[in-house]
DNA sequence: AGCGCTCGAATTGCATGCAGTTTGGGGCCC
DNA sequence: GGGCCCCAAACTGCATGCAATTCGAGCGCT
């Protein structure tokens, strides 16, 4: 059985899945960056609807992790901390090796050249910016997904991989597309031997090294990050005893 | 390390998240069965809000996947079907093997003493109702993941536990919580001791038996689901030629 | 100059109103 | 009696308005 049948992911075409997508794409092109606000009037006018469409949005867009939302303030660009990054690449990890295991030897030869293609694009792409490599990069992991056809799955792997994505543009250095490619042609290679065993410890393989190149260390705060140090010694407080801060960290 | 510091895992206090706790526990203990209509009006009244606020609580439960929104309809609670519940199982293993391998060992006393005390109160539970068992089981797998500090993991379990809760009262007949209540105390004491593999496998195993249990035959749909018999043969029209059904299926 | 304070502007939280769509029931025709 | 159509009620999609809160620039004090 090559596939099941294709299946409306929610996110259909209303003006908040417009909104939603769009803002998800500048994220993952770091054409926002970390912390950066995000207002809703701004946002409102911007895609030419009303607060009420925008915050809907950016509700959304927190539900996956992407933004981060507090009461009565600006909405900003989620920030995640080196350990939540690691988190997440485990928890990637894992979904995905799921999805080369349900993926092997089950392929179409349609499928697989859609696979190629989209290499193929992430090889043309490799003159580009970063921020393209690294979105193409990701979309053939999510490509991937939706090859097996569980929704679910799809969700949490986009999800998992876009988080992943805003990691990289936080902590990683320069970045090397060139083995990365190769990793993905490596799988499509190895899924359509059906080589179960051999394509999940690939996948893994490859989503560690990539880790491992971008999170360093556990890097020593760079940047605004006093806040994140104190917050573990301030978490004993209860919610309503909040310790004012001294205005140290400047904002985006 | 025993643990991490604890985080805010969004979810915070304001009436949009006040109702969606409400109708999440609703909706796993089976007060609101899947199909259940949830017209924004009604949610607003019952909860003394207006609608806006019922309607961006629809919009978060259906990001998690227990609420089903079409355009200009009114919000339903989800109806998995068979394929999709065993998709979340298969996530769902993959994703608590995850939380054991990164609990086992690291568990404080405290902790243990925690988990215990959950799982007495499960037994307690047993002369109650099927929903109450089905929550505290699921409860028990939710508490183990927030042990592991990871707020991602935390919220993906819970997703996919919840979104299995729901399957269970969809497809599941009577359900015999003794042995899960078992399960969930020999999970225990393999993490107390230490051994990842062997809890890995135990948590394995038990999510398989739940869903094996649970999950017993691709069901030759009882009930509603003409139309997502129908749903593949008609998916390759485009989204605009929609094929209008003749008046088959009855409305919750 | 550096620090804190205050107050207007900016922004969010939420309710309400209006327009467009869906729903379902009653009447009409066969 | 059964099927079809039409229409009012129900409901959603979205914008706007108002109150409450936060933000940040400027002012005065040290």
């Amino acid at each position: 059985m090559p596939a099941r049948a294709s299946s409306r992911t929610s996110e259909s075409s209303d003006k908040v899945s417009v909104i939603c997508r769009a803002l998800r794409r500048a994220i993952i092109e770091q054409a926002l960056e970390p912390g950066a606000k995000l207002p809703e009037d701004a946002l409102g006018e911007r895609f030419g609807v009303s607060r009420t469409i925008a915050r809907h949005a950016l509700g959304q867009l927190a539900a996956e992790g992407l933004v981060e939302l507090r009461r009565n303030r600006i909405a900003v660009v989620a920030t995640p901390s080196w350990q939540e990054a690691r988190d997440a690449f485990d928890i990637r990890i894992e979904l995905e090796r799921l999805v080369v295991r349900q993926l092997a030897g089950k392929l179409t030869k349609a499928q697989i050249a859609e696979l190629n293609a989209h290499v193929d694009a992430e090889d043309r792409a490799r003159g580009g910016t970063d921020a393209v490599s690294i979105r193409l990069a990701t979309e053939f992991h999510i490509l991937l997904a939706h090859m097996t056809n569980s929704p679910i799955l799809v969700r949490y792997v986009s999800e998992v991989a876009y988080r992943c994505c805003l990691t990289l543009s936080l902590y990683s250095r320069p970045h090397s597309t060139e083995c990365a490619i190769n990793e993905h042609r490596a799988i499509i290679s190895a899924l359509a031997k059906g080589d179960a065993a051999k394509v999940m410890e690939l996948m893994h393989h490859h989503l560690d090294s990539v880790a491992n190149r971008a999170l360093v260390a556990p890097t020593p705060q760079r940047g605004r990050d006093l806040l994140d140090i104190l917050a573990p010694y301030a978490d004993e407080v209860t919610s309503d005893r909040v310790v004012k801060l001294p205005k140290i960290a400047r904002r985006g």
